[in-house]
DNA sequence: AAATCATTCAACCGAACGGTTGACAAATGC
DNA sequence: GCATTTGTCAACCGTTCGGTTGAATGATTT
């Protein structure tokens, strides 16, 4: 169920064209002329793309006389950023051991000047 | 160059087989054998998914005599997620506001005892 | 040396993708 | 009323996807 519909959010967002409409569509909504006049492409074409971001909830559409305005809905991004973080420490820890690492020089004791490690 | 990745890596998420890959790889490696138990298709069909995992850098493949190692590689997870932040405050300020007008009903100005609202 | 195990490769298949073009429908402008 | 604007729909096209099967390769076991 929710699978699902990760496969559909996933999918619309992994095609630059669509992930340029979402960028444009978080700074405000916009036609759907106005949503494809950056692509080199029919605007069937983009007509298109706007459908799939729409059937993967991304985008909501409203009709305003003869334009269609669509505007960002981001809650189901939310839902794909909360399966990615199930992993965020797997690229989080290399940092945190780095980090860590990092701040070790600082000695834990500071005391004896000469600190013997290992060996 | 960063949009052509994002490309092949919101591809390879796009697939409840390779999510569920890369969920038994959070645990541990496995080799291709094991991670395509789970699941009812041939083990070539299971090959040419982890194949496409790898090509999106997602994980790597250690090769170890006879049998292939896979490692979860989720540098490239950071960047999805990392792209995907730049809307969070889209999904998150919703609730934000809802929090806001839910605490609301404690009037401002509490006073009045009777408080004509509009008309 | 032969058999078995782990995996990929190659060819094929139907379905979905991303694009085009041309026709259509509805709202707006003259 | 007629032309224009805005957008979809339907048919088509080549490519990619996700799967299959059967053969091929390499490492291991017996």
């Amino acid at each position: 169920m929710v699978e699902q519909r990760l496969d559909s959010v996933f999918h619309a967002l992994a095609d630059g064209t669509r992930r340029g409409m979402l960028a444009k569509l978080a700074v405000e909504e916009h036609s759907v002329t106005a949503l494809a006049a950056p692509f080199a492409m029919s605007l069937a074409a983009a007509s298109k793309h706007i459908k799939v971001l729409e059937e993967a909830g991304l985008v909501s559409r409203r009709v305003e006389g003869r334009t269609h305005v669509v505007t960002l809905e981001a809650r189901r991004l939310g839902e794909a950023d909360e399966w990615l973080r199930r992993y965020q420490h797997f690229w989080t820890q290399r940092l945190d051991a780095l980090e860590r690492e990092l701040r070790k020089p600082e000695p834990a004791t500071p005391r004896k000047t000469k600190s013997r490690r290992k060996k």
